[in-house]
DNA sequence: TCCAGCGTGCTAATAATTTAGCAGCCTGGT
DNA sequence: ACCAGGCTGCTAAATTATTAGCACGCTGGA
């Protein structure tokens, strides 16, 4: 799902070949056909093959995502969870970037008032 | 893993307490000393009881999933996710920690230059 | 001290995943 | 129009996960 989620539309080759400890052809397939037997995934066809799609959209899947993980390493603190993106020791902000958050707060702090 | 991450140390009994979709009691032992083997879990002994901990620190994790989500759902911006985790629908920061926030951003600006 | 109960260590059965491999179809190039 | 190659649809085998259930040991309270 990370994978489709993070290239988009996707067939089974390409989720292979982005798959960090890629399990055989065979196994990526039998996976895709499960996902969407599950309600995760649907597929369209582009000429000879399968592409796959995401069912819950991007945008919906990635605020879950946040939630969970403000829940399960934040202890529920999106506040920390900021803090901890701005530390992200591998992470470098250009100042315009920097900027642009500075906005946003800022933004958030006249609604929330 | 979220689980025991977001607990800290933790029975089966509280895994499978603390799971949506919970298993059966015998599954989730298994799944325990699964994890255990492929060396993501330790335990320890509490009276008549094992403890689970992970093998890997919080923080360590946090930052992992951090990136992980950051490049699956924010195309490798940060920035994208900051703005994310600050429009979060059920989100209501408190002026006291959108200051907070803004404090952090100024000295991420400093740092930077 | 005794014992009820909880939690682990097993084992064995069932269900699900992983894998290989091949027949057949479709596409794109020659 | 042909054919090579890629991709799907199968099937079937091996491996792994899920589940139930019971014997045994240990703890904590009466």
């Amino acid at each position: 799902m990370d994978v489709i989620y993070s290239r988009g539309p996707t067939t089974a080759a390409e989720v292979q070949a982005a798959l960090p400890d890629a399990p055989s052809y065979s196994t990526v397939r039998a996976l895709l056909r499960i996902l969407e037997e599950k309600g995760h995934l649907t597929h369209s066809v582009d000429g000879p093959r399968y592409v796959f799609s995401p069912v819950v959209p991007r945008d919906t899947a990635r605020a879950s995502a946040l939630r969970g993980l403000v829940r399960t390493f934040f202890d529920g603190s999106p506040r920390s969870a900021v803090a901890a993106l701005l530390d992200l020791s591998d992470t470098k902000f250009t100042q315009q970037e920097l900027d642009d958050i500075a906005a946003l707060v800022k933004r958030a702090r006249k609604e929330s008032r």
